[in-house]
RNA sequence: GGGCCCGUGGUGUAGCGGUUAACAUGCAGCCCUGUCAAGGCUGAGAUCGCGGGUUCGAACCCCGUCGGGCCCGCCA
């Protein structure tokens, strides 16, 4: 036994205790005779005392450097009134040192673990054990260790199993770019990792396991955001003869309980607010609305219905909109500021901003088209706006989608300036009756939005043959403060509806046959009506810790390369490896 | 595939056409018995990511390249 205590638990009963301690120098104070060591392992800090009356331990003192090493034996005894440190857990007595001994030295590490640095990224992911010792890592990776735990505990007291599933899979080309993994065996064949464990879990209601879930780890060769990275875990759920509402309800439940026990702390917006995918897009531009702060968008369409200027005019006319957000306070704006938000604005695909800016002490309204207008119609914007003096108001006039995603990244780029988004709460909401198909323009076809077991809506069915595009589906996503952490389907459990659906994504029976035989055939076996989630685990850890990336809450994620620059993967391999697997590189 | 930003001692920054390349911190040595970001003194440490170019002269300007970040496309 290295230790007979952590560096973070002793306390006032532990005084006149004879302890072994070990762990980390995470600061020494030298005063010569004296010398003062903060040993630090993850449960905390506990200062050392080394006195040169004990010459051979306090020789130990002079020598240690920060991130040595140290096993210390020794006497637990009060602080001296004045020198209670608040700050520290331990911090009302101190260990007096007896007998010390290096068990290894370090070298000066490239960054500090004393201090949270503001060094560059690829600096931390090189050394990232350096990095994971650092307190704020360790309370995420802490944070995320409850987080999995309270599911797996939840879903237990549910009845739920959790079972694993293959990680060497079938590759289908629906979806995101798989990544593969060639087969030895199989010259010229290949395995991919899956991009979730969808196809298995369905199987598993085949199976009869009605309420499976599992911690699961996703592949997905795209590129990288701070919220992505090539491989994330999810909660992957699944369960039989429910319907979308049992769903949800179990669902809410669950990150209810989960937020209540891991973030007390945080105020739960609860019971989860929910939209429908269109009021979503209609009303803040995005099917995943921060709805900490409101910033709607507002509809300007039908007061411009005659206007002269060519750009709303045009808009309207290619079946587009002119909506518009007002932003208070920020009337002001110089021109450099605009210029930053019609940028911004491009960035969402606009290709051009409409700006008013009202000056705060009443007068004559500055803006970028007023001239072009038609009479009375910036009185009518500005009031439909319920603009106020030393408001800015922002335009944009286009089709639908590009309206919705410019106008989103402004209202979020004003919710980050104005600090609308209160930080301690948490706004989960449900987004729900989201369109079952989507128009693939490249491809003119339709393309399934969720995946073609999706169910479409009972009240929708009879519209399929007919006007396929309005078809929604049992398909939901659970968004919090603006980010998407779950989202599933009912999915289709008869056999008629799935090769109506088929037809309709253009999937032919062969086709069928080929990529979804061994589902079409299981469910032919009686497949009970079934429906399923899964939740972002990173993207829930990263919000509860109040990081703004997945990589702060992930032990070794990867760059925007899809690089880990810790063991500098990937990498070349071995002739010999490719020929084993038949690869010829080119 | 595209747009924008960043790269200077171990670390974080300043310098933005001529400087002995500055500051903080860390590091090393010495002094110091109540510190907890300990303090004091002394010192070492950078060919400015890399390669070209412009210039009498480049950390600084230009081109390319590598690495990192944010975003668009992509992510059923």
């Amino acid at each position: 036994m290295f230790r007979s205590h952590t560096c973070g638990e002793l306390r006032p009963e532990h005084v006149g205790q004879e302890v072994t301690l070990a762990g980390w120098v995470h600061r020494r104070r030298d005063h010569g005779e004296l010398i003062f060591i903060d040993l630090r392992d993850r449960y905390g800090i506990t200062q050392v005392v080394f006195d040169s009356i004990t010459a051979a331990t306090h020789q130990v003192a002079e020598q240690s450097r920060s991130e040595y090493v140290l096993q210390v034996r020794g006497c637990v005894r009060p602080r001296p009134a004045e020198a209670v440190n608040p700050q520290l857990a331990t911090g009302a007595v101190e260990l007096e040192a007896l007998d010390a001994q290096i068990l290894n030295a370090a070298r000066t590490t490239p960054i500090y673990i004393a201090q949270e640095g503001g060094e560059d990224e690829a600096l931390r992911l090189k050394y990232r054990y350096l990095d994971l010792r650092r307190e704020r890592m360790q309370r995420n990776l802490i944070l995320r260790h409850r987080v999995i735990k309270f599911m797996r505990d939840f879903l237990d007291q549910e009845d739920f199993l959790e079972i694993e599933t293959p990680i060497l899979i079938k590759s289908t080309p629906e979806g995101a770019r798989d990544y593969l993994v060639p087969s030895r065996v199989h010259p010229g064949k290949f395995y991919a990792l899956p991009q979730s464990p969808q196809q298995l879990k369905q199987m598993l209601m085949v199976a009869g396991y009605d309420k499976y879930f599992q911690i699961a780890r996703c592949f997905r060769d795209e590129d990288l955001r701070s919220d992505r990275q090539p491989e994330f875990t999810q909660l992957d759920m699944e369960m039989s003869f429910v319907e979308q509402e049992d769903v949800l309800v179990l669902l809410e439940r669950l990150f209810t309980a989960l937020c209540q026990t891991v973030v007390p702390q945080k105020r739960l917006l609860t019971p989860f607010r929910r939209l429908s995918y269109a009021e979503a897009l209609e009303r803040y531009g995005s099917d995943k609305p921060d709805l900490r702060y409101e910033l709607e968008l507002i509809k300007l369409d039908d007061l411009l219905a005659n206007t002269p200027f060519q750009v709303f005019r045009g808009a309207l006319d290619a079946g587009g909109q002119v909506k518009g957000l007002r932003i208070p306070g920020c009337g002001g704006y110089s021109r450099k500021q605009l210029d930053e938000l019609v940028e911004l604005a491009k960035a969402g695909g606009a290709r051009g901003l409409a700006w008013a800016a009202l000056p705060a002490a009443g007068g004559e309204v500055r803006s970028s088209f007023g001239k072009n207008l038609g009479a009375g119609e910036m009185e009518a914007l500005v009031g439909r706006m319920q603009a106020q003096a030393g408001d800015l108001l922002l335009i944009v006039a286009d089709q639908a989608a590009v309206v919705a995603a410019s106008l989103d990244k402004l209202r979020r780029e004003f919710a980050t300036r104005l600090n609308l988004a209160d930080p301690n709460t948490l706004h989960f909401s449900w987004v729900l009756d989201f369109p079952m198909l989507e128009w693939n323009e490249d491809e003119a076809r339709w393309d399934a939005r969720h995946h073609p077991f999706t169910a479409p809506l009972d009240a929708d069915l009879h519209l399929l043959a007919s006007d396929p595009g309005v078809v929604r589906a049992k398909a939901y996503d659970l968004v919090l403060n603006g980010y998407e952490v779950g989202g599933g389907s009912i999915r289709i459990h008869r056999r008629d509806v799935q090769q109506q659906v088929f037809d309709l994504l253009n999937i032919s029976r062969e086709t069928a046959q080929a990529q979804f035989g061994h589902m079409l055939e299981a469910f032919e076996y009686g497949a009970p009506p079934h429906g399923g989630i899964a939740g972002g685990i990173d993207r829930i850890v990263m919000l509860l810790a109040d990081e703004s990336t997945i990589r702060e809450i992930m032990a070794f994620p990867k760059t925007q390369q899809a690089s880990d620059l810790m063991t500098a993967a990937p990498s070349s391999v071995d002739e010999r490896q490719l020929k084993e697997l038949h690869i010829a590189l080119r």
